[in-house]
DNA sequence: AGAAGAGATTGGCATAGACCAATCGTGCGC
DNA sequence: GCGCACGATTGGTCTATGCCAATCTCTTCT
């Protein structure tokens, strides 16, 4: 089978930084496509791939270095704080945008009311160790004025939830697919434009079916694992799934 | 803030598609590149792109073309084959090797076998209407001679494990991240080296919490969607996290 | 010392072009 | 009419190069 260079060129690069802890500094592309004898940009593009699987990070007029390991993990099944806490990684979140937006289209559809009405929109930045690992927004079905303090108060959403409107979100369905970064979400996330990340639609019930959460959550796929644990054999929930998602 | 030349075009291309049902061809890539007034590398970069996003496919000599919808969904909740049908989508595999293995370091960590121990082996195309979807690997903590036989008679592992061993997977464990397709698994799914997949690591364990399967798939990140469902208020079940993940 | 500034270094973006490989269509020969 | 061969077209890979932007370092001035 053919292998292109560039993918032979990756390889050398995952021998070379094989032995050396994070942190390290790798060549730099000039002199690298000079010792694989090759243009550099034949080297940008292993280098790229590297990047993405998260072996190694570039900085601009800095350099190349070797990266931490891909060990971050979330548990989607319960709310993003109490997973990471439980993990002990300095959870938090950045608040970019707290408003009202009027329910139409997929939106309505989604959360299960009628087109037209107010609902609440939660643009977030999740953090752990103060870097952020994911770009969130989450909407809810109805208005709550007060949002932006109790978030504040309580730092966790669905912790609001409960605290203050008595919801608890007790089924949830999530979807996920790769998607790659736009040039906003990658500025806000402090990674390159067109890094595959895992993009996750949240679906939340509570106990009696009713839709309290729709979420939309782009998580960096360079450092970053999904887990989820079920049982093969319960009943059905209510499902999302009578929309149609094709993008 | 500053968006690249080849974003631009990839947001001009995407509107220029936007009407166009799916098949289409696409202006070749010479010529959009003197359309857009740039080289033809910049178009390649913006192309490429859409072709992750599963917008656009293309075919060496043939040309460029819309792209199918990204519609596919599977829920990996319980078993490959069921979700499909249920979807009617006519799921398949191909058998690509059934092979005894010796356990050993992760593997017997995972299936939670003592290191030396016969396990099987599993390797199978996923297929989904004749397209291949995703690549498969599993490993079983014990042997079954008769394995092939019994696959190509009932269709589905998991259905295999049942009516064969009275095994039944009750609880399973996915951990989910994004990959690039490797030059191996990249032909065998017929997509380019480099193309974001969909890896998941799924530990499946009986009533009893003793493991019964560890596989490893990736799926075609361009063509697919995952959902998953659950209850957020359930005890915990025996857990796969206290293996090392770190890559 | 400490701060400010100039220059070198490094990665980021884009260009132009050469050659390869798969595909498709056309026309020739049978 | 059919099939094969060839050539044109299209995407695939790689090279060489120029300039920009962020960073770092070292010098110089106060």
């Amino acid at each position: 089978m053919k292998v292109p260079k560039y993918y032979r060129i990756k390889e050398a690069i995952l021998e070379l930084i094989a032995d050396l802890p994070p942190g390290s500094t790798v060549p730099t592309e000039r002199e690298l496509a000079g010792r694989f004898d090759t243009s550099r940009t034949t080297v940008r593009q292993a280098i790229a791939e590297l990047v993405v699987d998260g072996k190694l990070v570039r900085t601009q007029g800095s350099g190349t270095f070797v990266a931490q390991p891909k060990m971050m993990r979330v548990r989607p099944l319960s709310s993003f704080s109490q997973d990471l806490a439980m993990d002990g990684w300095r959870p938090g979140s950045v608040v970019l945008d707290i408003s009202e937006l009027v329910a139409e289209g997929e939106l309505a559809e989604r959360l299960r009311v009628p087109p037209g009405t107010p609902v609440q929109r939660v643009e977030r930045l999740r953090t752990a160790f103060d870097e952020p690992i994911a770009h969130e927004v989450a909407h809810l079905p109805r208005v709550l004025p007060q949002l932006a303090e109790q978030l504040a108060e309580y730092g966790s959403l669905y912790r609001t939830l409960r605290e203050e409107c008595g919801t608890v979100v007790a089924t949830a369905e999530d979807i996920v697919e790769t998607v790659l970064a736009d040039p906003v979400t990658a500025d806000l996330l402090g990674v390159d434009t067109g890094l595959p990340m895992l993009r996750v639609y949240r679906t939340g019930w509570d106990a009696d079916g009713n839709v309290v959460e729709w979420t939309v959550s782009d998580f960096r796929g360079d450092r970053f694992r999904f887990m989820s644990r079920q049982r093969l054999d319960w009943k059905d929930a209510p499902s999302a799934a009578e929309v149609g998602t094709a993008s």
